[in-house]
DNA sequence: GCGGCGGCTTGACCCAGGTCAAGGCGTGTC
DNA sequence: GACACGCCTTGACCTGGGTCAAGCCGCCGC
C-alpha cells in the first residue's frame, strides 16, 4: 500500500516534471535533416510538424512509462535512450537503444493506442524534439510526403524487428552480442553491461564472462 | 559437382513448373474479402489487383526460394505455408506459417530488393491468389485506399514481429509453444512437429519431450 | 573520511535444452 | 509384401547459460 501511494507521488511528480527548453536554431536544422534522411520533405512540410521546444529528460527518467497511452514519438536531438518491457518478475527485456538522430516512442504502443506494455527511459540526460503521434497521424493522413515518411518509418522498423528476429533464433549469445557491438557502436560506450544483457537476452553474469573470453583472445 | 548440377535442375524444373488454374468466382469473392478485412477496398480499387488465375503450389514445393528475388506477393486461398530462413549449417530456422486468408511473401525480402534471405514452402497442396509486389507498390503510390491498405499489412506485420520478439526474449519453451498453439490453432493440425520445434525455437527432441510432459497433466 | 550503493566480476553449483544414437510406425513405391 | 524413408519418440549424456552468494571498486552524499 505504501508502495503503491509512493509510485503513484512518483508518477504525478514525473507528469508535473515534464520539462522542455528553446530549441536552438542548430536543433531544428539537425531535426530536419534527421527526418529528411528518412524520406524527402519540403521546409513547407517540415514546418507542419516543427516543434516549438525540446523535451528535457534526465538519466534515469521515462519519456514513456508502461501502462500510460503512448502519445508522443519524437526524435532524438542528444543523448541515449533504452526501450524495455518490464516483466511481471521485475526482470526486464530490453527492445532496443536510440541516439542522436534517432526515433523515440515505441511504435507498436503508439499503434496499438492501448496502455503501452514497453517504457522508453533515458540512459544519459537527454533531448527529444517531440511530434504528438495524432499529429503525425493526420499528417500522413492529408500530404502524400508525410504519407511516404511515416510508411518509411514503419517498413524500416519492421526490417529491424525481422533481423533481430533471425538473431535471436539462430544466433548463440556470442554472436548476438557481436551484433549489438556492431548496431549501436556509436552508442556503446554510454550503455550500462547489464542492459547491454538483457539485450542480447543473457544475464549480466554470463556478458561478464563471455566478455572475459572475448577479451583473453 | 553432381550436387550443384541436381539442384540447377530442380530450379529449371520449378521456373517451368510454375502452374495456376482458373480462379473460381467463389475464390475470387474470398480474395476481395480477405483484403477488404485489411483495409476498406472499393470494388473499382479491387479489381485494379485483380489475379486472372491461381498460382497452384504443390506440397514440398516454394513460392519463393532464399537466394532468389522476392518479386510476388498474394493471398493464401487454400492450404498451409511455411516461411523460414535456411541456415548455412543445413537448420532452418522457421519465421511463420499462413493458413486460408493469410498473406504470403516475406515482406522484408520485397522491402529490402536484395536477393532473398527466407524461403516460402508449401506445407499442404496450396492455392494462392498472387499479386505482383511492384504493381501493388504502384497502385499503393497512386490511389490513396491501396496507400492506406499497404500502410496497415505493414503495421500489422510489424506488430506481430514485435510480438514475437517479446516471446523469444521473455519466455521458456513452453510457453512459446503455447503462444504457437494459440495464435496457429487453425492450421496447427497441418503442420508436422519438427516445423512447429523450428518455430518455437527448440530441437525436435525437446518438442516431443515437452509434449509428453504436458499430455502427462 | 567514511558509509552506502550501484555496477561489475567471480566462483560454485544447477538446470533447460541440445546432441547423438537407436527404434517404432505409417505411407508410398516397385 | 518388403523395402525405404520421413516423422516422431526415447534414452543417455553433455553444455550453454542461469542462479545464488560474495567480493571489489568507483562515486556520491554527509
Amino acid at each position: 500500500m505504501s508502495i503503491a501511494a509512493a509510485s503513484g507521488a512518483v508518477a504525478a511528480w514525473q507528469t508535473r516534471g515534464v520539462r522542455s527548453a528553446p530549441l536552438s536554431d542548430a536543433e531544428r536544422a539537425r531535426f530536419r535533416s534527421y527526418l529528411r534522411a528518412v524520406s524527402p520533405l519540403a521546409d513547407r512540410e517540415l514546418e507542419l510538424a516543427d516543434p516549438a521546444r525540446a523535451r528535457v529528460v534526465a538519466r534515469g527518467e521515462h519519456f514513456l512509462s508502461a501502462g500510460d497511452r503512448a502519445v508522443d514519438c519524437g526524435t532524438l536531438l542528444a543523448g541515449v535512450m533504452r526501450e524495455y518491457y518490464p516483466l511481471a518478475d521485475g526482470r526486464e527485456v530490453t527492445r532496443g537503444f536510440a541516439g542522436p538522430g534517432d526515433g523515440i516512442g515505441s511504435l507498436s504502443d503508439l499503434l496499438s493506442g492501448e496502455p503501452a506494455r514497453s517504457s522508453v527511459i533515458a540512459e544519459t540526460d537527454a533531448r527529444i524534439a517531440v511530434v504528438p503521434w495524432a499529429r503525425l497521424r493526420e499528417l500522413a493522413a492529408r500530404t502524400p510526403a508525410w504519407g511516404r515518411f511515416l510508411a518509411r518509418i514503419t517498413e524500416r522498423l519492421y526490417l529491424l524487428k525481422a533481423a533481430r528476429e533471425y538473431e535471436l533464433l539462430a544466433l548463440d549469445a556470442e554472436a548476438r552480442y557481436a551484433r549489438f557491438r556492431d548496431r549501436y557502436a556509436a552508442i556503446e560506450g554510454d550503455i550500462p553491461l547489464k542492459q547491454v544483457a538483457s539485450y542480447v537476452g543473457i544475464t549480466p553474469e554470463h556478458l561478464s564472462r563471455l566478455r572475459r573470453r572475448l577479451a583473453a583472445r
